[in-house]
Formats: C-alpha cells, sequence, structure tokens
DNA sequence: TTGTAAGCGTTATCAT
DNA sequence: ATGATAACGCTTACAA
C-alpha cells in the first residue's frame, strides 16, 4: 500500500527515423533495407543481422502510410455494425477479429446505430482509406447506395442479411430450422397452442423464422390463429409486451417461442410479474443461447448456434476474396443450429403425467463438410473454431 | 415469397481516379481541387461547383495513404481491449466509437485475449499506421514495454489502471466508493456478517475494492472474519465457486458484496442451487450494473455507474491530448458510482421485523463539476452524456 | 484566386 | 546480393 513518491522520468520524445535513416546508419541502399524488413530470401544473413540490429537501436517502425500508398493495400477491414454494445454482436465481432488477428489485418469497427447516412459516411472513409474488405453486420447496401459509393471492387461478406447488388458473400444462420426445431419439440411435449413473438418487422431473418412457425405449425396439426402471434422488435422490452399482450387475449397459449432470446427472456420477466409459473403453465423457448440464457436463473430452453463462428466465417469468407479467390458467384454459408433444451419447457399443463424428454436434441451439429474444410484457409483461427455450417455456391 | 430470378449485374469495377484526372476533367489544377476538398474559403464559387461535380461525377475519393503521408495524420485511434466479448466492454467501446465518430476519426479495434505479446503486437501496427493515440482498456505498459515501442510521443489514456511511465491519462470509476456505500447499506439493513468475493488477483482495482471493504467492516463495527473474504476472478463461475465455498465455513454471512455483477450473479445461481433464498437467507450485492442486473429475474442490487461514460470521457481525454492540450500531468477522471437497490437486498433474517429501507441511496450522483465542464471539449458527446465525474489533475 | 513543384517514406524495377 | 531511381497520390509553400 506504499505510494510511489519518485514521478518517473517522461520518454523522450524523438523524430521518427526513416528507411533512409537506418540505410545510413548500415550503409547501405534504403531497398536492401526494405528486402531485410520484408524477408526476402536473398539477403547476406551478415547484412540482415545489420540492419536489423540498426532497425532495434533506432526505433525505427515503416510507415503503413507509405508502404500503402506505395503498395496499394492498407492490410485493414471495416466492420460496419449496427450494435457494438448488443452482446450478440460483440461475440461475432469477437470471431472476426481472431481471423484478422491471425492474418495481421487491422479491424476498423464503425459503429452505426443503425443510421444509413452514418453507414454510407463509414463507408465512404472505409473506402478512402483503401480497406481491403467489407463485413456488413445486420446490414446491406442498396443498389443506389452501393453506386454512390462505387464500391464495385471491394470484396464484402454480409452477415444474417443478404446484398445482391454487390454479389456479396454471405453468412448466416439457419433461422428457419431453429424455429422449426423448437415447435416439434413443443408438439412432441404435447402442445397445441404455441405462441410465436415476431423479431424485427424489417429484418428478413424475423420474417424467415416467422414463416418457418406457420409452417411448422401447419405440418404438425397444431392451433394456428392470428391471437397467437405478436409483433415483437428483438428487444427484451417488446418480448416483455408481448408476453402480456397475449395474455390479455381470449385463451392464452400453453407454450411461447420467440424470434430471439432477448424477447424471450423479457416475456420470462413479464410472466414472472403476472405470476405465471414457468414452465408450468407455459413453456419458453428462445433463439440465439446468448450467454444471460444460460445463467442458472434463467434456464431458457433455446435454439443454440455459435456467434463467434459467424464472425469466424464472415472474416473468412472475406479473406479468401481478398486474397484472389474468383468464384462463380456469392458463396453462402449457412450455420445449423440446435435446439438445447433447459428448465423453461415442460409438458401442458394438463398433460403433467407425459415425461418431460429432456434429452431431445433435435438439429445435431454436424462437422464441416469436406469442401468447406478443403476451402477454409485461415488455418490458426480453423483449429480454433469447431464450426459446423454448409458452404453453398450459387 | 416469389424468388427473385434476374441476377443482377455486377458493378462495374474501374480503375480508381486521383485528384489528377479530376483536375484534368476541370481544367483547372489539382492544387486547386485540393484546395475545394479541404474547404478552403478562397476559392471561386463557380470552380468549387465545377470541381464537385466532377469529383461525384468521376466518383473520385481520396487516398487516405497518400493524404497520411504527406501530412503526417492518419485520422485513427487505436482501442486495445482484452476482451470484446465482455458486455461491460463493449459498452465502452460504443462510448469511444461515439466521441470518435462525432470527430471522425477512425477506431481501430484491437483484441487481446489478454496476451501480452499480442497487445504488443498490436500497439507496434498502430504506432506503425501513426495513429493519434491510444486507448487501453484494463491494460497498461510496462516501461520496457513503452521502451521498446517506442511510444513516446503518442497520446496515451487508460481505462481501469494506471499507466506512471508513459504519464498518461487516466479514466476509471470510484471502486472504493461504491463498496463503501454497498457495505454501508447492508450494515444499515442490520447484517453484521458481510462476506466480500474479491475479484481477480492481478487487478488494482479488484485491490482498491477489497480495501475498501476491509476498510468499511472496520468502520462499521461489522465482523471482520477471514473465513468471510474468498478469493474470485470476475467471472461467473467464480462467484458460482465462492459462494459454495462460503457454506463450507463454519458459520455462513448474512450477506455478500461481490466485486462485480458477473460474480454477484454466479454466486445468485449457486444459491438457488443450494436452496438458498435471496434476500431472505442472504443479500447480494454486485458492482458495475450490468444489463443482466435489471432483469426481472435477477434484479440484482448494485454498484452503478455509466459504462458508456467511461468511454465517452476515455476518448474525450484523447481527442483533447490529439489537439495538442498540454498539461503539467496526467489527468484523471473518477466516476461517481451509485447504489442501486434491487430486490437481492432485506434485512438478515433475524431480523425480520426491520424495514427495508428500499429508498435509501447512499451516494448519489452529482453533476461534473466547473472545471471538467470548462475542459470538455467535444460538445456534440457532452451533449449526449450525462456523465457525473470528478476531474483532477496531478 | 489559381498554378507549379517539392516532398512525405515506401517498394518495385532494373542494373550492376 | 545490393544499389539507383522512379513512382504511388496527396498537400502546401510559394509564385504568379
Amino acid at each position: 500500500m506504499s505510494k510511489q513518491t519518485t514521478v518517473p522520468e517522461p520518454l523522450e520524445a524523438t523524430e521518427r527515423p526513416t528507411i533512409l535513416d537506418v540505410a545510413a546508419a548500415c550503409g547501405v541502399s534504403p531497398a536492401t533495407v526494405s528486402n531485410v524488413l520484408a524477408n526476402k530470401p536473398y539477403v547476406k544473413e551478415q547484412t540482415r543481422l545489420l540492419v536489423q540490429q540498426k532497425v532495434a537501436e533506432l526505433g525505427y517502425r515503416v510507415s503503413r502510410a507509405a508502404q500503402s500508398l506505395r503498395t496499394g493495400r492498407s492490410g485493414s477491414v471495416g466492420l460496419i455494425i449496427g450494435d457494438i454494445s448488443n452482446p450478440y454482436v460483440a461475440e461475432i465481432v469477437r470471431g472476426v477479429e481472431e481471423v484478422l488477428w491471425a492474418k495481421r489485418n487491422n479491424l476498423i469497427l464503425c459503429n452505426t446505430e443503425f443510421y444509413a447516412d452514418r453507414k454510407m459516411a463509414y463507408a465512404g472513409s472505409l473506402l478512402d482509406q483503401h480497406v481491403e474488405g467489407l463485413i456488413l453486420v445486420s446490414q446491406t447496401f442498396s443498389e443506389d447506395e452501393a453506386r454512390l459509393l462505387g464500391l464495385a471492387d471491394v470484396p464484402v461478406v454480409t452477415v444474417n442479411r443478404p446484398c445482391e447488388v454487390l454479389r456479396a458473400d454471405q453468412v448466416g444462420v439457419d433461422g428457419a430450422g431453429g424455429i422449426r426445431a423448437a415447435v416439434q419439440y413443443l408438439a412432441q411435449l404435447g402442445h397445441q397452442r404455441i405462441a410465436f413473438v415476431k423479431g424485427a418487422a424489417s429484418s428478413p431473418s424475423a420474417n424467415d423464422r416467422y414463416a418457418a412457425y406457420r409452417k411448422a405449425v401447419r405440418a404438425h396439426g397444431l392451433v394456428s390463429d392470428a391471437a397467437l402471434v405478436v409483433q415483437g422488435d428483438y428487444t427484451m422490452e417488446s418480448g416483455s409486451i408481448a408476453a402480456r399482450e397475449l395474455w390479455t387475449r381470449e385463451a392464452a397459449p400453453t407454450a411461447i417461442v420467440a424470434a430471439n432470446d432477448l424477447m424471450a427472456i423479457g416475456a420470462l420477466g413479464a410472466l414472472k410479474e403476472m405470476s405465471i409459473d414457468v414452465p408450468r403453465d407455459v413453456s419458453v423457448i428462445g433463439f440465439d443461447d446468448i450467454f444471460l440464457s444460460n445463467h442458472p436463473l434463467v434456464r431458457l430452453t433455446t435454439v443454440h448456434y455459435s456467434k463467434r463462428d459467424i464472425g469466424l466465417n464472415a472474416a473468412r469468407l472475406l479473406m479468401r476474396r481478398i486474397e484472389g479467390e474468383r468464384s462463380d458467384g456469392p458463396r453462402t454459408v449457412t450455420l445449423d443450429t440446435s435446439l438445447i433444451v433447459r428448465g423453461t419447457t415442460a409438458p401442458p399443463h394438463a398433460l403433467k403425467g407425459v415425461k418431460p424428454l429432456r434429452a431431445l436434441k433435435v438439429q445435431k451439429t454436424h462437422d464441416a463438410d469436406a469442401s468447406a474444410k478443403t476451402q477454409a484457409q485461415s488455418t490458426r483461427a480453423a483449429s480454433i473454431a469447431r464450426s459446423s455450417r454448409r458452404t453453398s455456391q450459387s
């Protein structure tokens, strides 16, 4: 607990040496220094050593600006996202960062708050910087936007949303499959009245999931009733409102499927406040398996997939394009999902006797197929990932 | 649901025009184009218009690399963090991004996973890029590291951790005050045996908070017992283990203060699994007020402060340095905390009759003092923030 | 108000 | 195996 009393001397701020300074110090040409730095094989060992020593001695650092200007490559990738503080997104960012780091590329983070003008401004700035590629999370470019930016020659990968204009590669999650599994599981438990809380109206993924719900309800011969469907917007708040709304209507559901965990958890909160017991009175299933859902206090049954893998795949797809891969069309990676059964699901009240089927895993995870494996480039990141996915090519 | 059948034409990929192309197209010199782009006041209106039109027409974009090389300024800031997927950190990042966006600076995100070598590699790369400044979250540079990098002339701001070597500005939260308030509140409720779950051993903030706990226990004449203290590491898991550990010991506590919410919530989970009722059998208080803590299923009493404000302040401090502000010493911004009483605290079992004091807010938020207000630069960001803080100057 | 020209620090080409 | 030189695209004195 003793306090440091001597103020440490601030480090000296000195002029930054250039490659010419290093060359001069070594008595060689700048080209040679450059060759050493670039690990060119034909440099004499002795020269290499000398240069390396002087580099360290002088504290020389390349100027990326000059390097970039000369080579036309920036070594940076832009990541445009709507809301970085969404924990779901943070995981994706982490995955992206992981593979960029492996390739020593920089990640320029652009948080748009979902404003189109901010998205455009950022995209423009990224283009100014000659970013090697762009990853868009839950966002796209319209044709006009793409034209305005003139971003025809920069590879783009989108997450959770297509971008036909740019023929961008795309990674997403099999939302329909996940919802299907959720409904199927509830049907097997004996539920007939299964409600659905829709995601944000503007989101394609929300539509996919809703369509899958409808289809599954029909397939299993369950109650199909407009009063069982309520519009949410992917926020916890909206899930809470949705649950209250449902108990306002004629006949309450015996189960709720929400288009994401946040809404499911919001619903859980509202149900608790209404003293409706989960899973005794009603079962709840979410989608995403966010961190929170696994907590002992929550234990939400949900559709799981790896957020990190989404980031990993998006970045890998992008790196492949950056590294010059050509293909006839955009690639699409769709991550599989699996249903994780936790504590918020049980047979409906009336059927108390039926056994709960706890062990069931509807859509099981399987390994990447051979083609995906062959195509994967980033070995470091690949060895860390345990991504399960299907790769298709249009 | 009809599928789009016509594949849209991919946009044409064209050579990127330079400022010379624009100049030629306009019949003016490149200098003039540059002047227009830089909004120099003395350009003839007609010329300005012409140039702007041609710029749009050709889809010209400046080359940041060239610009950077020429001016020596990159317009980017590096953010070095340990774990982006930590929701607590994501909020900070959002705050930082907010003010950088306002100043049209880029944010280069570096996720170190808390590896020193990764931190160093990233810092080096950032320096290569001539970043205008660095923000370190929960990390520092040792003297050796700073020397090795030669980062004497780049402004650095640290979050949650000092960096004496570089005389870096610093922003943090008043951990001691928060813990003091928590213990005081519990004492007022009548608790005598208050346990403490420590944060990561290597973290200075963990030490601060523990010291504050000890001091407060003494000040209020509460039970001071080594058996009431258990080491955690800021993870939820460790909080869960800590709770179990506590109920392994001779006499259980009637309250637990954890050095962060994650551990408090982990403890909540373990307590639930042990069928120990909160707050009837034991009260729990956390620190951070993360998103999760406010959920109806959790309702954790906790020490609150604005994560976003931390980011906002860090970025503002940095921008001030970048804009050339000199001062005798490093600045420190310490955010105040407030105790948020929710559902996990109550008088100890024995004292059931005592009224719960729900309304008490121990450390109330007060407005920024005059000096802080005057010093604040970023008006846009400032208007958004409702940060309460103290600014000191050493 | 506009044009000329130098130079920022690299790397790539071509000689040697 | 190394060196000389040009060029990358821009900004900024300074000249006109």
